[in-house]
DNA sequence: GCCGTTTTCGGCCCGACTGTTTTCAGTCG
């Protein structure tokens, strides 16, 4: 039984008692567990056979005893209860902006409205009107929440919401009064997806930034325009939310707006039993009502007697307990990288030459880059003959430019695991990715089976973009995560996070699990143009979600240090298999094999051309200075 | 339903905005 599953099951249960009208709290304490198992990597099953259920904070007695009949049962006496009383397919109604379990309850007792279809015909015949609190207005809000809940219902890429959050941020900079501006939310958390921009500012007059944000030329709708608070859609419908809040509760209300909602309920609950009470204002004593902080956000967690904690890390992961022991992670930052292991060229489907993107790795200030460029059997992939002539081009380039250019690649894995490059070329390279870029539905066994295999091959230094997902465009393959994590582990292959915005992979809780398990990272951003570099900083953020410290990083590396824990992984390596291209894969036989013959095999012995021996290598080169 | 350095009962984060109502309920974050 999937953890997955179980998690539904605890969703459905949720939703359902919240539309049945049950104890408030008894909703979100299901809700709790929910994230509470999420944060958990263990399956449900070695948590229920070494019975620490239990020790999960917000799993009690009565849900523990959900879950254990449900992986018996298939199902909960209470989930078929509720599921009697309201038919599950009304929780997609709770889908709908301006619609809750209690106007869902209400459609469905009195007129039997069960899908967002008869629910816009009730409205359009008017059905609606007369029911209780159900006015001209509201049933105007749910036609139009109905309109939106058809375009708009993946949640927004970070890259997206941060582009549209700064242009907001630029146009209301300068209305008279502003005295500080900051985008919060999941966007100051750095969360791979946004549901909407939250956009903070410090004033002693609201009203001329509300005025000028809610007539801003994106805007498409305003939902609510009040003094402290205005929400708009803006024309690609992503909904960004104005707070306006005086100069002495800035703090406090950044605090409050940058949340998460996790984090900050854990927060309050601390505070609570220190006799104090936070909201977005600042702190308060219960007793007295003083306020004691509030200005800053470092003032409000002092006041809980708490570090101020990086927004990266506000997810309720077990970041205020370590603030509280003192033993925060002093997490990576983007002046920390040193190089880029991962970029494309034309030589393969990148835009731009060799040197166009050595420079631009130059003028960012970095040490060294690698070219990696794509292996067949993508049809832009670079074959073998002409993969020695871009090694040729590479160390010619980085003589010229004085500037440390790794040659590398990016080299397909086949589906048996095997790579689609010939074994010398392969050991002539500083750096190998290997990365699966076809055959994606493949079985959870065979794909993990498949990866293990390039994990296993001595040649393999990075496994790139792990899961293989495209954010809201293409889930991860199934793969066994963890089985990944302990097989790099072992054979010291190194996991990337990949930085590209609509990659992001590893993800941030997938990283956290490598990390956690002492497997090295390193984070590239695979890009394909140079402008594409830029988006190292995504691939921190993920770090830094993953509390990732700069020891966790490779590429915080020298080039000379990087290299050295390069050749030295490929000497650690004992076991080897069997290392080949699938035979007939090139119509050359570029390694004097003959065609259709069976490539030559790999021993442990040989090891790598790539030794301080290699004049030509950057390798050597850094190891001089 | 969960939890407990005062508690096994009685709290549980809390305020803004909207709409419908005329003092408040529902929704949202």
């Amino acid at each position: 039984m999937s953890k997955e599953a179980v998690l539904a099951m605890l969703e459905e249960t949720a939703d359902l008692s919240d539309i049945a009208g049950e104890n408030p709290f008894k909703v979100r304490a299901y809700r709790r567990a929910i994230d509470a198992l999420n944060a958990v990597k263990d399956s449900i099953e070695e948590l229920v056979s070494s019975g620490r259920l239990r020790e999960i904070e917000g799993v009690g007695e009565s849900i523990a005893k959900d879950i254990q009949e449900f992986l018996e049962r298939g199902t909960t006496q209470r989930l078929e209860k509720l599921r009697k009383r309201y038919p599950s397919q009304l929780r997609r109604l709770l889908e709908i902006q301006g619609v809750g379990p209690k106007t869902v309850a209400l459609v469905y007792d009195r007129l039997n409205v069960q899908t967002v279809e008869e629910l816009e015909a009730a409205a359009k015949e008017g059905k609606l009107n007369g029911l209780p609190g159900m006015g001209a207005q509201k049933i105007r809000n749910i036609l139009e929440g109905i309109q939106l809940w058809r375009q708009h219902q993946a949640r927004v890429p970070l890259h997206i919401a941060l582009e549209l959050a700064e242009s907001v941020v630029e146009s209301l900079k300068g209305v008279p009064g502003v005295m500080d501006i900051l985008p919060a939310g999941s966007l100051r958390r750095w969360k791979e997806t946004i549901g909407d921009i939250d956009i903070l500012v410090s004033t002693k007059d609201s009203a001329p930034v509300m005025d000028r944000f809610v007539t801003l030329p994106l805007v498409q709708k305003v939902l609510a325009h009040g003094s402290t608070k205005s929400s708009v859609l803006m024309a690609n419908n992503i909904q960004v939310d104005l707070r306006a809040v005086d100069p002495e509760s800035f703090g406090a209300a950044a605090q409050y707006f940058t949340g998460s909602k996790a984090h900050n309920i854990s927060l309050r609950s601390r505070a609570l039993k220190k006799g104090l009470t936070i909201n977005e204002y600042g702190v308060f004593r219960v007793d007295t009502e003083e306020k004691v902080a509030g200005r800053t956000e470092e003032e409000v967690y002092a006041a809980v007697g708490l570090p101020w904690i990086p927004p990266e890390l506000r997810e309720d992961r077990g970041e205020l307990e370590r603030a509280e022991e003192g033993r925060l992670p002093v997490l990576i930052t983007l002046a920390d990288i040193k190089g880029e292991p991962h970029c494309h060229t034309k030589w393969s489907d990148g835009a731009q030459s060799v040197e166009e993107m050595a420079r631009a790795a130059r003028v960012r200030g970095y040490e060294y880059l690698a070219i990696t460029d794509h292996s067949p059997p993508m049809g832009w992939g670079v074959k073998p003959e002409r993969y020695k002539e871009l090694i040729k081009e590479i160390r010619r380039v980085s003589d010229q430019l004085g500037f440390p250019i790794l040659a590398g690649i990016e080299v397909d894995i086949a589906p048996d695991g095997s790579l689609y490059m010939d074994e010398d070329i392969l050991r002539q390279l500083d750096i190998v990715i290997a990365s699966v870029h076809s055959a994606f539905k493949m079985t959870k066994e065979q794909m993990t089976e498949r990866i293990v295999r390039a994990l296993e091959n001595p040649l393999v230094d990075v496994l790139g973009h792990p899961t293989g997902r495209l954010i809201n465009q293409r889930p991860p393959y199934e793969v066994d995560i963890q089985a990944i994590v302990k097989k790099a582990k072992e054979t010291g292959v190194i996991l990337e996070i990949n930085g590209s915005p609509e990659r992001l992979d590893l993800s941030d809780e997938n990283a956290r699990y490598a990390r956690e398990e002492g497997v090295p990272l390193i984070i590239g951003t695979d890009a394909h143009h140079e402008h594409h570099l830029d988006f190292m900083k995504f691939g921190v953020a993920v770090a830094r979600r993953a509390w990732c410290e700069k020891k966790d990083i490779i590429n915080t590396l020298s080039v000379k240090e990087l290299t050295e824990r390069l050749t030295a992984r490929e000497k650690k390596v004992k076991k080897v298999r069997k290392v080949v291209a699938p035979a007939g894969l090139f119509p050359a036989a570029p390694t004097g094999r003959k065609k259709g013959t069976a490539p030559p095999t790999q021993s442990a012995s040989a090891g790598k051309a790539k030794t301080s021996a290699d004049a030509g290598s950057v390798k050597s080169q850094g190891k001089k200075k």
